[in-house]
DNA sequence: ATCTCAGTGAGACAAGGTATCAGGTAGTCC
DNA sequence: GGACTACCTGATACCTTGTCTCACTGAGAT
């Protein structure tokens, strides 16, 4: 079964209709390597209004099949989801990759804080920034001894 | 010394001059309770003009008067800075209340991430939402036993 | 007095996203 | 099949949060 049928079975089953639109969005998101704009995938999407693939991503977003990245200028990207649960990235800034953290590390933390700080925490934002191995050798080959 | 002439110094010392525009915006922020938008600033403030507003609120980021502060909706407002230095916020969205947390709460995780993954880490962004005594009780009040 | 340059505001522009609304279409019930 | 309905769609207007441009101002240096 291709990733496009089972994302379509996935919106089927929560009562959402497979439309052709939806089918041009979801495919175009299956085709974006890193993390992506709206803005990129109606660049690579014909078949879809602006406002569709809006609510497309808002949608699949919901359900968990894409992720929002926040970048270090503050600016919202998407990127496929590689893990169902809740996680964080990082993001190398010198060539976009982004890496997948695989558990959520301030979960500790947010039932210390919670202790604490007498408030109820029900969310968190994190994601880290840097450069990532094959870009920092780059930047060293550039420098000179 | 008020906070405004402290302030106005500090522009100075920066080589910055202190105007009559940026004389009003540091004055309106210094009256917000919260933390607030360019927008909310506009709206409390004759004496700038919208460019002006945003460049001084910009320089004030900068100059670490005000810092940065990530709804949980993406959105970002401004906060007069409590803190000179690196930290982040507790966010209560019942009264929007900021509690300005003291620490970096992930430098050790940062150091033990740039070990295991390769990443030179140099920054991130980190926010936690809740609800704040306060608003905890408000709500209780609101709910049959 | 003149020069210079930081600062200014009006307004254009841009990105990213939501609201509106008339029209299309899939599924359902008879 | 025909009628109904609820969902979905795209064009478009609109909003927010900024940045850029550009002609102008006004302080301060010489
Ligand atoms: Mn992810
Ligand atoms: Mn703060
Ligand atoms: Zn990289
Ligand atoms: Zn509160």
């Amino acid at each position: 079964m291709s990733d496009l049928e089972a994302l379509s079975l996935k919106l089927e089953a929560r009562g959402y209709r497979v439309t052709p639109p939806r089918r041009a969005v979801i495919a175009a998101v299956l085709q974006q390597a890193g993390h992506f704009t709206v803005d990129d995938l109606l660049h690579r999407c014909r078949g879809a209004g602006r406002a569709t693939v809006f609510r497309t991503i808002r949608l699949l977003t919901e359900l968990g099949v894409v992720c929002r990245v926040l970048l270090d200028d503050g600016s919202l990207h998407y990127r496929l989801s590689q893990r169902p649960q809740h996680h964080h990235h990082l993001v190398c800034t010198g060539c976009g990759k982004v890496q997948d953290l695989d558990d959520c590390a301030v979960s500790d933390l947010v039932r210390e804080l919670s202790g604490s700080s007498g408030y109820e925490i029900e969310g968190h934002w994190l994601e880290f920034y840097g450069h990532c191995a094959a870009c920092r050798s780059e930047v060293l080959v550039g420098v000179p001894a």
